[in-house]
DNA sequence: ACACACTGTTTATTACATAAACAGTCCTAG
DNA sequence: CTAGGACTGTTTATGTAATAAACAGTGTGT
């Protein structure tokens, strides 16, 4: 890794492609950008978005404040490795099984759910498009699954955008509940109750009927998945869209020019890495498929 | 206004209901919660969330920044009352042409012009759904817009949190360019050019192939409302919905089991087969990030 | 071998929320 | 009609941030 990095390229977005130049003399280095950006991750899965602070970092790995800007130039720029982090990768089923809707609902659980392991992603700026390898790669899988579709490719994006704001709004509206409950210190059917009982007596019939006959109706107490329900509907009026544009109503832009890396795939350290990538992808494979067998075995055990 | 406000309600949505009990000795009050409201929201809406201090706001009113907490609880209180003011109130007209969808789409529209209006409102964390008048009264009018449809409340409620939702997703994508835009001092053009050039740079064919094409087919560079395409398909959808269910047949609610994995957090077993994926994870990351530095050294040396 | 790029540390500055104590104002109970 | 005290806006103080600047030690390429 002895790249110069581009100079206009942002010193956050360089280090997440792993494209910043090492520095090649003076005394060794004692952290590393990975175990910084590990433990501030870390602080804000257990504290908050809040409770990382430079500080805070630095403690728990037993430095100074001070030491971690030799690392990262910015803390705007550890939250952006932090995000990228906790965005993760799809999992390698998704893009093997399915039609595409199915595969679209697969990435919106996978994301939900990573929303929901470090709910603080939810509380950093969105600016542009995150051009991150990780944020990359949904992409590239949402629009991987859409390929049967003979979609135009602003549609297909126009579609992934609303899998991935269908999570980020599941993603806000339920870790906003949690949350909740870990300030209160009680359990979802305490909050909702107490939300319900807010609601009967500030929402008169007079001045909101509607409403307040949705309350009479218990929708606040009601834990029927509606967002799963909205995510449902939306991928219906897709597929309509879909049969409408194979029926010849609006242009499909044919879409599929083949990959240009032929022109490296007999490079000998190329084919290895890729090889490599394979292998990383299927130990990646089983370990989420223990992860899984763990979580039933504990639910097991939990009875 | 002399009601004894109700102890357990917070005060902050005492006063946004306007049921806090105001003092009757002591001097004359020179400031009122509604002014500091005011130019709080004026400081948002020139500068961004970040500049708004106590300090601040007092010293736009001429006053010490101390002399607010006489009229606001904390900070989170005057958060509470800013949002509240942001929010608005659905125009009149909604309520009173045309059928669901039309309304619908004008709630929508009119959401997401406040949050363009006042972006830092999408900066503010959603902790369950906001017992104010403003937003309760948005609420009202899609309920009300959906009277004619014939669904249940629990369906209504669900729909209304798609278009809420959409309105939040495109306010805040839409709200990062923007920002991007000031920040950076440029015109729309030059961030889409600028994001569009960042991506050719990084999204290669080989590792993002999907990606990558959409790319070349000038998504990025695309001008058109993805977002408005996402709730048209909604939409499409939901009628398709309402249709089914006056037509009789068993609406299709389908149920996935549960995405939480906090209940079983706690244990042993499972902690550890996290961690393992999450080792995997970056071992893949780490492979991918070799993969690319070995495709770009291949590519260089077949030059 | 030595200059200097680089390390982690120390110290200082600035900005913020808010607690506590204060002096002046004016309502109301006696 | 007056005194007590509730209430006003202010001053001062405390604690927590991010990060700039200067520092003394370390190891590498020339």
């Amino acid at each position: 890794m002895t790249d110069t990095a581009d100079p206009d390229l942002p010193r956050g977005i360089a280090l997440a492609w792993g494209i910043a130049a090492d520095p090649q003399r003076g005394p060794k280095r004692e952290m590393s950008v990975e175990r910084i950006v590990e433990a501030a991750v870390d602080i804000a899965d257990a504290e908050g978005l809040g409770a990382v602070s430079m500080a805070a970092v630095a403690a728990r790995l037993g430095y100074t404040p001070m030491s971690l800007y030799r690392y990262v130039s910015a803390k705007d720029d550890l939250m952006l490795l932090m995000q990228e982090e906790a965005t993760g990768v799809p999992s390698a089923e998704i893009g093997a099984t399915g039609r595409w809707r199915e595969r679209l609902e697969a990435i919106y659980r996978e994301q939900l759910q990573q929303y929901l392991r470090h709910p603080w992603v939810l509380e950093i700026p969105i600016s542009g498009v995150p051009a991150t390898p990780n944020s990359a790669a949904w992409m590239e899988a949402g629009l991987a699954a859409l390929d049967e579709t003979g979609l135009s490719h602003q549609d297909r994006l126009a579609v992934m955008l609303i899998v991935t704001g269908s999570a980020h709004w599941a993603g806000t509206i339920i870790a906003g509940y949690l949350r909740l409950q870990r300030e209160r210190g009680v359990d979802e059917i305490a909050i909702t109750q107490s939300e319900d009982a807010l609601f009967r007596a500030l929402i008169t019939a007079d001045a909101y009927p509607h409403l307040r006959a949705a309350i009479e109706a218990g929708v606040f107490l009601d834990d029927s998945d509606a967002f799963g329900f909205g995510l449902e509907r939306a991928l219906d009026g897709v597929a309509d869209y879909i049969a409408a544009v194979q029926a010849g109503a609006a242009p499909p832009t044919p879409a599929w020019q083949g990959l240009d890396d032929a022109d490296i795939a007999d490079d000998k350290r190329f084919r290895e890495a890729r090889k490599a990538v394979r292998d990383a992808e299927k130990a990646l494979r089983d370990a989420r498929k223990v992860e899984r067998q763990a979580a039933r075995e504990a639910r097991e055990r939990r009875r």
